[in-house]
DNA sequence: GCCTGCTTTTGATTTGGGTCAAGGTTCTGT
DNA sequence: ACAGAACCTTGACCCAAATCAAAAGCAGGC
C-alpha cells in the first residue's frame, strides 16, 4: 500500500481532516460538506519551510505525503528537532495565531490543508472534533514526554536503537501490520537529521548505526534501507520498558 | 499573596476547574454547579504516590497547594522528570483511562479533584471548556518541547539556569507581576530532583548551581532560597532567545 | 568517463559531565 | 541538647560523546 493510501485511510470517513487510526463513526453530513469546502492542497519541494517559529499561520493540516520536521533553535545554531511528521499526521494549532516551531519539509511534500478561521468554527459547532483534537494532542503531548525521557537518561545507542523501533512501528501501522519479527523499512531521514532528533552529533549517529550493523541488531542495505532481524531484540536496546504506543 | 489565594485566582470564577490565566467569561451557572457537585478534596504527605503509570485514574485535578513532579522511568531505575505541577496546575486526562506518567507528591499536597466521567460529561455538553482543556494542553506540548530543546542541546549551566529562570518567571506569575530586574524565591525542588527534571546527576547540579553563584548570576541564602540580581543576565546564561512563556 | 558537491564513515583527540568517595550542613525526633 | 538521617558540597578520576580531521561513497551534470 502507497503512503497515499495511507492518508485515505486516516482520513477515512472523507469528512475529518484529524488522522482516524479506528473506522469513524463520528462525523456527520454537514461538516463533510463544510470541510470539504475549505479544504485545499500545498505542495513543498524537499528543504523548503513550511513556517517559521513566530510567523502568522492561518490554516491547520494533514501530511498527504513526503516528511516535514518540527525544530527549535537557539541563536547559536544549535538545533533540537521536536516533532517529525508523516503522512496522515496532523500539524497546526486550533485557537492558536502564530507557529511554535519552524516546519520544515525534508522531502517533497503535499498537504491537504484546512483554513483555520472556518476550522475552528466548525470545532465550536461539533464537540466531537474538537474532542478528538484533544485525543490527538494528548497523544503528542505522551510522545513528547517519552522523547523527554530519551533525550535525558538514554545512551547514543539506546537513542538510536529507539529511533528505529519508533520508524519501524511506524512503518508498519501504514502497512496496516503489528510491529514483531523481521521487518524491512526506509529510513526517512539523513544522518543529520537524525542526530538533530536525537540530541547527537551525526558523527555519533553514524558510529552507533555501524555499531548496531556489527551487533546484528540491524541490516542495511545502502544508507537507508534497513532489515531488522528481530524486533524484540531492537526493543531490548532501546531500553524500552513499555510497549511505547505513543512515540512519532 | 498565599497559594491558596492564586487558587483561587486561577479558579477565578468558581465554576471551571481549568486554569485561567485571565478573568474567565465563560462559565455558565449550571457548569458551576454541575463542578461544585463532583467536586473534593484529596491530599498527600510528601513522597506519597499520586498514582503510578498504567494505573486506572478516575479523576482530573487542579494543585491547591504543594508540589507534585510526573515521571518516566526506566527498568533500571533512570528516572526522567516530565513535568512539575505547582499550584493551580492541572492534571489529568480527559478521555483516557489510565494515567501515563507517575505522579508524586515532593511536599505535602492538596488537589481538588473531579470525577472523571461527570467531568467528561460536561465537557461534550460545553464546547468552551473543552476548548479551554485543548489549549491548556498545547501550552503543556510547547512546554514539553521547549523542555527536548534544553534536554537535548543545553550544557549543565545553561539547564540550570534554564530551570532557576522558569521556577522565578511561575514565582512572579503566582505574584501578579512580570518578572524582571531583582528577584527573590525559593527553589521548590531538591538537587535530586532538579537532577531529574534537567537530565544530570545531582552532583552536576551541585557543582552548577555553586558556579551560578561564584559568577553572580545567582545569590543563595542557604540552599533553598534564591535572589537573583539581575533576570536579564540569567536568561543570556539560560541561553533563550525567546521569552519561553511556555514553560512549567 | 570524470569532475563537483553532497552525505556518510572512520580515526585521533579532547572534554563535559558521570562516577566514586569523603565530608559538611540542615532537619527531625527524642 | 543530641543522635541520626537526609540532603548538599567538593574533590579525584574516568568515560561517552563531542570535536577536529580526513577519506570514502554516491549522485547528478557535462
Amino acid at each position: 500500500m502507497s503512503l497515499q493510501d495511507a492518508h485515505n485511510i486516516s482520513l477515512q470517513c472523507g469528512a475529518c481532516p484529524i488522522r482516524h487510526r479506528a473506522v469513524c463513526a463520528r462525523c456527520e453530513t454537514d461538516e463533510l460538506a463544510l470541510l470539504e469546502e475549505i479544504k485545499y492542497y500545498r505542495s513543498f519541494e524537499a528543504g523548503q519551510t513550511v513556517t517559521w517559529a513566530g510567523d502568522k499561520m492561518d490554516f491547520v493540516a494533514s501530511v498527504v505525503s513526503g516528511i516535514a520536521t518540527l525544530t527549535q533553535t537557539m541563536e547559536d545554531g544549535r538545533t533540537q528537532m521536536v516533532g517529525l511528521l508523516l503522512p496522515s499526521d496532523f500539524v497546526g494549532r486550533p485557537g492558536r495565531e502564530t507557529a511554535a516551531y519552524n516546519v520544515i519539509a525534508t522531502t517533497d511534500l503535499l498537504m491537504c490543508c484546512f483554513r483555520k478561521r472556518p476550522f475552528e468554527e466548525m470545532m465550536v459547532r461539533t464537540p466531537h472534533v474538537a474532542q478528538r483534537l484533544l485525543e490527538m494532542t494528548l497523544d503528542e503531548l505522551d510522545a513528547a514526554r517519552e522523547w523527554m525521557l530519551l533525550l535525558g537518561r538514554k545512551t547514543a545507542r539506546e537513542k538510536i536503537a529507539s529511533l528505529v523501533a519508533i520508524i519501524a512501528r511506524r512503518d508498519a501501522s501504514l502497512k496496516l501490520r503489528s510491529p514483531q519479527g523481521r521487518m524491512v523499512f526506509d529510513l526517512p531521514l539523513t544522518r543529520e537529521a537524525m542526530a538533530d532528533y536525537l540530541g547527537l552529533t551525526l558523527e555519533t549517529v553514524s558510529r552507533q548505526i555501524s555499531a548496531l550493523k556489527r551487533d546484528g541488531v540491524i541490516e542495511l542495505q545502502g544508507k537507508r534501507h534497513v532489515t531488522i532481524p528481530d524486533f524484540d531484540l531492537l526493543l531490548t536496546e532501546a531500553g524500552d520498558d513499555n510497549d511505547g504506543g505513543y512515540l512519532i
